[in-house]
DNA sequence: TGTATCCGATACATTCGTGTATCGAAAGGG
DNA sequence: CCCTTTCGATACACGAATGTATCGGATACA
């Protein structure tokens, strides 16, 4: 007996995919929360009827947007990661990973807005702790493979703590980025700041002005 | 000639701090864009006519909170680094500014929905960069006080790129703390930061699990 | 204490968004 | 090719929030 025998799907799904990409539009100009059912489905060329076929709320909606495109930056994460060359060469993996995170501002609106949703919402937040947390795991490994060849500051503990530590500066240049809206500003200073919490010393790169 | 020359006031400063206050509480509970005026009314006590004499609409009323308080946590910021031992004890500072600007959860909630706010509008962001960019001056004079004592990585490039550093490092730790809410983990960690980025080596402190 | 002014409560009109119920059309199975 | 099932559009009823206009009571100042 199969769950939820429904018989079919493949409008169904057309329409579910078109008003999640309408939704991610709406949500990076507006803001959830300053978003109405309505919007999403004339952003998208449907009616509420389509909408209330496919998802119950707009809470929903907005959990299945970000898991959709979570999943699809954590993939390519992984992958910016894998990809190596034959020496495990960290400086360029780093600069692939700040590539993939700091592609798309919209993205980060919406994931921003996503947080703001979790923090309020236990169940919510349990699922963004676990994307976090696997996306500190890659790290982590990524990091374990490699040490040795670069030395960890002994205060971060161990690769898991690097990896946390990883984390936290892209939230930090995340943040920043919201505001001034200078991905490559950005790149660059994400870049500088891994590498500082990264290598013990840390070789001085070219240190363009901060002052921003 | 005064400007706006209302005659005057008590009641009104008297309502209007009210208001704020129970807007705050309001805030940090729905998340703005989920709290309608009426509501912030009735946490208050007061009828909508008392808010449309007060402001002209909820966001003048949400940005008239945010400067309030982040003066008042800027403020703060500044006296715990300000207030030092004869020894430029950079260590102790780390400590008081930490516990300062991890105080209170629901003011990180209600900043960080400024903060999505911001984004979002271009006249606001500029007061909120406006801010951070005070905050980090300030950081940045206490650390430019305390050179030598602190060999500071050079990766970093100057003082003000070791305080840009150490705002990042906070917003960072506010991101996982909204989620987690576990305030002295958050502390830990965010001292274990910013010793990882102001210190050259890093003397390591007991390093207690980061896994979390 | 009188009085001119200000403040905030109440009432109202209106707009906007929601959710549901119904119906025609499309799609897949036999 | 028909027929059953599903999808999505339309219409409607309802509730919620907004903004304004008006009014009575409070407040400062002479």
């Amino acid at each position: 007996m199969r769950e939820t025998a429904k018989r079919v799907t493949r409008r169904r799904a057309e329409t579910r995919a078109r008003l999640l990409d309408a939704a991610f539009g709406v949500f990076a100009a507006k803001g959830f929360g300053h978003v109405s059912i309505e919007e999403v489905c004339e952003a998208a060329g449907y009616s509420r009827g389509a909408f209330y076929s496919n998802f119950a709320t707009l809470d929903e909606l907005f959990f299945a947007l970000y898991q959709e495109r979570a999943d699809l930056i954590a993939a390519q994460v992984a992958s910016a990661l894998a990809e190596d060359g034959p020496g495990l060469d960290v400086p360029a993996a780093v600069d692939r990973v700040t590539e993939v995170l700091l592609l798309d501002v919209d993205w980060l609106l919406v994931k921003t807005d996503f947080l703001v949703h979790a923090a309020r919402d236990p169940q919510v937040a349990r699922v963004l702790l676990g994307h976090r947390a696997r996306l500190r795991e890659a790290v982590a490994e990524r990091l374990f493979r490699a040490r040795g060849r670069t030395g960890l500051p002994a205060v971060l503990g161990d690769t898991a703590g690097a990896a946390h530590a990883v984390v936290a500066a892209y939230d930090g240049v995340t943040t920043q980025l919201l505001l001034d809206k200078d991905v490559e500003h950005a790149r660059i200073w994400l870049k500088q700041l891994l590498t500082a919490l990264l290598t013990d010393g840390g070789a001085a790169p070219a240190t363009p002005s901060t002052t921003h």
